[in-house]
DNA sequence: GATTTGGTTTAAAAAAAAATGAACCAATCT
DNA sequence: AGATTGGTTCATTTTTTTTTAAACCAAATC
């Protein structure tokens, strides 16, 4: 089979799966910005990007070769993905090989990413402030002390509300009468 | 005066001030941490981090000499913070020089940050979702499109409801009757 | 039990992002 | 006008991140 990624198919759908091949390249480099944006790095999200592309689950081999990445590279994207739960594998009968599917709920995509890591980021967050705050108290003395405990204070507020809100983010989802 | 970042102060404030200083390092620790996870690049987070940990405006100089960085990237620092409306810049009677003041109220950082950053790349986002969308069904043949078809609606969807929810974000508020 | 297949781990190379520092500019001061 | 101050720009260097590729492992096959 020759390493160039059309894929074998009659003279009659010929042009058409060539385009089909364009959209695909696009869509696998849309998700790699929207990874790019929440940091991933690009060999991740153009891993989803194909998966989300694709109609049939794929083999850790096909992606190697659709997106021309190493073995190494995709053996990492694969891992972090599935901890985001962003891919899931699946296995097929007399295939050793394990495949992949894209989790294509945008719901359930964003609720794990909240959860997996905008959550322990707040979490922390949270921690480090309150551990100022009270360092700050302990002594009450500089003169700059004071307006640093308002800010504090405001920040704290400000975790508290994004706690709040974070379930309605993760739903993506505007709440009864919030129209 | 020395480089060594502790100010001049009185023999009995002395501890004080050093636990202050402290204190001061963690909250740009911080805002480095903030900044880094949507993106922004260390420098910049800690420039914030040092105003907002300051309880008077500082000068450019200022800001160099604390933080050890070069003149170069404050400059591009304060650039990019002013363009998000993180950092407002005052000028001070008889002193050529610009001091800077951090935009406290995290409501109104959060809103300049989703309608600069988030906002931009969502709308870039539907508009390569609407193209792919029309590409597609206008070779309305491959044997995938149909499943790329209902995933394309999804993420449409998706990102209808995303900017539904954008203005509560902003707002850091959960909706009337939402809780 | 040797070999092939499917995949992981990791040191090293490559690429990308960030910081530096020197040249530069525009006000102000002498 | 010339020098100084406050700051910007941008080519170069440094640091960090990402990818590669080679060594490795475990299960299945010969």
């Amino acid at each position: 089979m020759p390493k160039t990624s059309h894929k074998p198919n009659h003279a009659a759908t010929e042009g058409a799966a060539a385009a089909t091949d364009d959209v695909r390249a696009e869509i696998i480099g849309f998700f790699e910005e929207m990874g790019r944006s929440v940091r991933l790095p690009p060999s991740f999200g153009r891993i989803y990007g194909l998966l989300f592309a694709s109609s049939k689950p794929l083999a850790f081999e096909e992606i190697c070769t659709e997106l021309h990445l190493s073995k190494g590279a995709i053996s990492q994207g694969l891992t972090a993905l599935q901890d985001l739960q962003a891919v899931r594998p699946i296995s097929i009968e007399n295939d050793r090989r394990t495949y992949f599917v894209p989790e294509t709920s945008m719901r359930r995509l964003s609720r794990n990413f909240l959860k997996e890591v905008v959550l322990p980021k707040l979490e922390s967050g949270e921690q480090t402030v309150k551990n100022l705050q009270s360092r700050l108290s302990a002594n009450e003395d500089s003169e700059n002390a004071d307006s640093l405990a308002v800010r504090l204070h405001s920040l704290h507020e400000w975790q508290r509300k994004l706690r709040r809100l974070l379930p309605w983010i993760a739903k993506l989802t505007v709440p009864p009468r919030g129209d």
